[in-house]
RNA sequence: GGGGGAAUUCCCGAGCGGCCAAAGGGGGCAGACUGUAAAUCUGUUGUCACUGACUUCGGUGGUCCGAAUCCACCUUCCCCCA
C-alpha cells in the first residue's frame, strides 16, 4: 500500500460513455465525481459540452462542473490546484475521487506535474504575435534550440508559448518543463480509458449525440451565450460552428454537419493522447454486454 | 430531332502528347502535445517483392517511339435550339 492517495479516473474520447461508467462506478465504490474537462467546467455551456444534467447525476456530487464564466481564462495551471484541493476533500472524507472527462492534459498535469512556470506579463505574448512566423522560430532556434526541435515551426502557438516562457523569466522552457514533470504519479492513479474498438461505432455515437444536442436545444442555448473575442470557451466545438450560422455564413444543416465532424476529429485526438498513457487500462464498450460487466472490471482493477 | 460541353485516383477538382501514380482542396488514417488543449501542429493517403515494378484517368478500338492528354465509335450526364 502505498501512502499515496488513491484516486480513479474515466477518460476516454467524446461519447464514449463517461458519464454514465464514473457514476455506476460512483456508486458502486462509494465515489464522488471531478471534471476532468476543459469545457464542462464553464458554466452555460451544459448542453454543447455534454454536461452531466441532474438526472445523470443520480445524487453522486459533483465537482468542478459548471462554474466558471466563459469570459474568464481558465487553463490546466488553474485546474491543477482546484482539483487537487477536491481529491484531498474527497479523500479526507473516505470517499473515493473520480475524475471523468475528455482532456488528457488536464489529467496528466494533475498527475504528474510538481510546478508551472510562472506567468509572465501578457504584453510579451501581445508583442510576439505581431511577428512572422520564420522570425519567431529563428528566434526560438537561437534562445531555445532544444524547444526549436520538438516544436514544428508552423506551431505558432507553442511557439511563441516557449518564446514567452524564456523572454519572461530568463529559463527557457526546456529547462522549466525539466524541474516541472515528475517521474512517478503524485497520486495512486488508476486510469481507465473508455472507447469502442470499432472507430465507425464511435463515430455513429456522435453523430447521434449532436443531432440529440440540437433537439435539446443546443442552438438556443448558443445564442445565449456572449462569447468574448477569442475566448477558450469560445472555442469549444458546437458553439463555434454555431457562430458561423449565425453569422450567416453557413446553413444550419450545414453548422450541424461540421459539429458532427469536428467532434469525430477531437475523439481521434483524444484517442491517440490517451494511448501516452501506458498504465491505463483500455475497456472497449463494444466488446461487453452491459455496463455492469465493465463497472465489474473497474472495481477489480481498483482493488488490486 | 439539331448544336455545344463534360466524364480523372474515397469526394471535389487541376492536368490537355513525354518531367503523371497524376497539382490543389476536402475527407480518411497515423502521430505530436507541460499555463489557449473541444485548442494548436505534423506526417500519410493506387498496389506490391516499395531508390524499382505493376495496374489506374467512363468503355472499346486506333494514331504515335510514347496518350489522362490526339482520332473514331459507344455509354452516361449537363446546357442551348426545336
Amino acid at each position: 500500500m502505498s501512502d499515496k492517495i488513491k484516486i480513479a479516473a474515466v477518460v476516454g474520447p467524446t461519447a464514449g460513455g463517461k458519464t454514465s461508467l464514473a457514476v455506476e462506478l460512483a456508486k458502486r465504490a462509494n465515489g464522488e465525481i471531478i471534471c476532468c474537462d476543459s469545457m464542462q467546467i464553464y458554466k452555460q455551456m451544459k448542453k454543447g459540452s455534454a454536461a452531466p444534467t441532474e438526472e445523470e447525476k443520480q445524487g453522486i456530487p459533483h465537482h468542478l462542473f459548471d462554474f466558471v464564466p466563459v469570459d474568464v481564462n481558465f487553463s490546466a495551471a488553474e485546474y491543477v490546484p482546484l482539483a487537487r484541493k477536491t481529491i484531498e476533500e474527497i479523500s479526507g472524507r473516505g470517499k473515493l475521487p473520480i475524475l471523468c472527462g475528455g482532456t488528457g492534459l488536464y489529467l496528466e498535469s494533475l498527475m504528474y506535474q510538481s510546478d508551472y512556470s510562472p506567468s509572465v506579463d501578457p504584453s510579451i505574448r501581445v508583442e510576439l504575435q505581431t511577428k512572422e512566423d520564420d522570425t519567431l522560430y529563428s528566434m526560438l532556434s537561437k534562445y531555445d534550440p532544444e524547444s526549436a526541435n520538438t516544436i514544428h515551426k508552423n506551431n505558432r502557438k507553442r511557439v511563441i508559448r516557449a518564446l514567452e516562457i524564456y523572454l519572461g523569466t530568463g529559463k527557457t522552457k526546456t529547462e522549466w518543463d525539466a524541474l516541472s514533470r515528475t517521474k512517478e504519479s503524485i497520486y495512486d492513479a488508476r486510469v481507465f480509458v473508455l472507447s469502442y474498438r470499432d472507430r465507425e461505432t464511435l463515430y455513429d455515437r456522435i453523430n447521434r449525440r449532436v443531432e440529440i444536442m440540437f433537439d435539446h436545444g443546443l442552438v438556443d442555448e448558443a445564442k445565449s451565450i456572449d462569447f468574448p473575442e477569442g475566448s477558450t470557451a469560445g472555442d469549444a466545438i458546437g458553439y463555434k460552428e454555431l457562430r458561423e450560422y449565425f453569422n450567416g455564413n453557413i446553413t444550419l444543416e450545414q453548422a450541424k454537419e461540421d459539429i458532427k465532424q469536428a467532434t469525430r476529429r477531437y475523439a481521434k485526438r483524444q484517442i491517440t493522447w490517451f494511448k501516452r498513457e501506458k498504465s491505463a487500462v483500455s475497456l472497449y464498450a463494444d466488446e461487453y454486454d452491459s455496463l455492469d460487466d465493465i463497472v465489474n472490471i473497474v472495481l477489480n482493477c481498483l482493488t488490486k
